[in-house]
RNA sequence: GGCCCCGUAGCUCAGCAGGAUAGAGCGGUCGCCUCCUAAGCGACAGGUCACAGGUUCGAAUCCUGUCGGGGUCGCCA
């Protein structure tokens, strides 16, 4: 149930009334016609800009549209008041059994409150976090695969058929870093003395790997040239990252339905064909650039290059595709990987990278526009750095992997539940500040706890109630009166929860989770104002001693905030806690 | 220099297809525990939505420009 979808329709059908009897110009296009929450209560429960909107294409004033729809939208009983006010928006006031209907159904529907079909027929591929295989995952990884899975999560819970995927950088020239890297620890595995030069990766988590290197093969690849070994440790270093990967995403409970390899488009054509696609539209050309504006590069000079004319596709420069030694630029795997996902028939294409990609956003839109002529459109989402502190101050190093901190680091810190919603309480393109004390703490301004907080004090209440002998099953609660939830508080709440289903539509189109975070924070706080209420008014607790009735709808209401709380923070990959120890 | 992101209360940040008197937390001041968990709640104070134009009945929101902060810029992915 969705009640502002409902109220919108009985706007919409109201005005296709008013056009059938002459009152209205026929055609006129509804599409900006909205329905919202008014930002003061005393306007009402809903707002449309119904009238405003359409006063130019009717010709008309406003406030008579207005007048003219407020008479008929009185005429359903969910409407008691319809008001004029402004320069044209029809204020709505509904019959409180709306809100009770609300909660009702709710409970009813239960975890599925809020689903909708909006991605009906949708297929959506989400690639996020592609690290490269060179190592564990750090703290910037963390926020884009815990950004990305909810994104998923999101479309899905809307009726996207969601595809969350992984492009493993396994073609390029730093898995051949990674080999030589390998090879040292190898070698130190059998006891030698080994330097690890500028360019190689010292971190610890490579020990294990030489070990297990030299387990599997023994010596022999000790005292023998590069071309020798290369391709095969290669080959058993990217497994061994992979796992490592692997288990780190595990460990923050994100799953990778398909990992695609980089390695799988050489020698294969691949490459070749998704140039050739591009080619045969008359967008590959062999050129020299010009220099960049501005402050030249002091080693700059002209090269003649295969060059891709993004510019045809809004880019601001042709891109190349090839370096001057002949090999491919990792731009032309990355168009094959995305000619790829095109050609799996996917109808919308996501990316998520950090903001230091910001610059291939451009072209990557580009090559898609041009691979598909238009159809599929892909959306860029860039995280923001996420700076870490403790007892106040930046925190930087990490043990295990030497340099930065890891995904690992986090996790086992404050556990997966934690760093997942706190990276989802900033916009994505914001940085982000992550506090390892204060996102532990108790407090209301860990947004996280206050969440969990007040689904854990409905929980509470079911309890007490069910220890008193009140059935406070769904199936009970929904069948309660909830005629008596009349009070400010209970029904701000209840209104609260009716947003949630608009809230999620607003969140998937806009690819933005955090919004879902932000709700629940905010829905969690009109649960504590009504909690608190109970002080002062004890007719208001949800626990009314000796009566069951009175009781089970009151806690029919709490009941419903806790099914958002925990729908929401499913979606968001949280689990909801039952208690606060 | 080109491109991208950001600029909202003392601080950290939201702001929903442009909508009414711009919101929250922290910090400040003042209240609330015989009472379902006070790990909380209420009230007050605090704003030139960086700046200047433009579009619109209406702009924090869209467009242009300026300033400030960050990122990025052909043989690294």
């Amino acid at each position: 149930m969705n009640i502002y979808a409902d109220i919108r329709g009985l706007v919409i059908d109201a005005l296709a009334a008013l056009e059938g009897e002459g009152l209205l110009p026929a055609g006129l296009d509804l599409a900006n016609v909205a329905v919202e929450p008014p930002r003061d209560p005393l306007h009402g429960d809903m707002a449309t800009n119904a009238a405003m909107v359409l006063a130019k294409p009717a010709g008309m004033k406003p406030r008579d549209i207005a007048g003219a729809l407020a008479e008929k939208l009185r005429s359903d009983p969910r409407i008691v008041e319809a008001d004029v006010a402004g320069p044209g928006f029809l204020n709505l006031r509904l019959d409180p059994s709306v809100w009770a209907d609300v909660v009702r159904a709710v409970l009813g529907q239960g975890g599925a409150y809020g689903r909708s079909e909006m991605g009906k027929g949708q297929r959506v591929n989400v690639e996020f976090v592609s690290a490269n295989p060179t190592g564990p995952l750090h703290v910037g990884h963390t926020r884009g695969a815990v950004f990305g899975d909810a994104l998923a999560a999101l479309l899905d819970f809307s009726g996207h058929d969601v595809t969350r995927e992984y492009y493993i950088n396994d073609g390029g020239a730093q898995v051949d870093v990674l080999a030589r890297s390998v090879y040292l620890r190898y070698l130190e595995a059998h006891g030698r003395e080994v330097a690890f030069a500028d360019g190689t990766y010292p971190g610890d988590y490579l020990i294990e790997v030489g070990q297990a290197l030299k387990d599997k093969v023994g010596d022999a690849y000790v005292d023998q040239p590069e071309d020798v070994w290369l391709v095969a440790v290669r080959e058993f270093a990217t497994d061994a990252m992979m796992a490592l990967i692997r288990e780190d995403l595990a460990a923050l409970g994100v799953e990778i339905d398909h990992y695609f390899s980089e390695k799988s488009l050489y020698g294969t054509g691949r490459i070749e064909a998704a140039l050739a696609a591009l080619d045969a539209k008359g967008l590959i050309y062999e050129g020299v650039l010009e220099p960049p504006k501005g402050k030249l590069p002091e080693d700059w000079e002209p090269r003649e290059q295969t060059l891709f004319r993004s510019t045809e596709h809004g880019d601001d420069v042709d891109r190349p595709v090839k370096k001057s030694d002949g090999a491919w630029t990792y731009f032309a795997p990355d168009i094959a990987y995305h000619f790829d996902k095109i050609e799996r028939g996917y109808d919308a294409l996501i990316d998520v990278f950090g903001a230091d990609h910001g610059g291939y956003v451009k072209r990557m839109k580009a090559a898609v526009s041009a691979l598909s002529d238009g159809r599929v459109p892909l959306d860029i989402k860039l995280t923001q750095l996420v700076k870490l502190y403790k007892n106040g101050e930046p925190f930087k190093m990490s043990k295990r992997a030497g340099t930065f901190v890891t995904l690992r680091d986090v996790v086992d810190l404050v556990g997966p539940d934690v760093t997942r919603f706190v990276m989802l309480t900033r916009k994505n393109d914001a940085p982000l500040d992550f506090d390892f004390d204060k996102v532990l703490e108790q407090s209301k301004d860990n947004a996280v706890f206050y969440v969990q907080y007040a689904h854990a004090r409905v929980k509470s209440v079911l309890r007490k109630a069910a220890a008193a002998g009140i059935a406070v099953d769904d199936a009970t609660l929904a069948g309660a009166d909830l005629s008596a939830m009349t009070h400010e508080s209970e029904i701000a709440l209840a209104r609260k929860v009716a947003e949630w289903p608009r809230l999620l539509e607003i969140a998937a189109r806009t690819h933005e989770p955090h919004r879902i975070a932000f709700y629940l924070y905010e829905l969690a706080g009109d649960l504590h104002a009504l909690w608190n209420r109970g002080n002062d008014s004890p007719e208001l607790r949800f626990l009314q001693e000796g009566d069951p009735a009175t009781s089970q709808s009151k806690i029919a209401l709490a009941r419903a905030v806790s099914v958002v709380i925990s729908t929401g923070l499913g979606i968001l990959g949280v689990t909801p806690v039952e208690e606060m120890r």
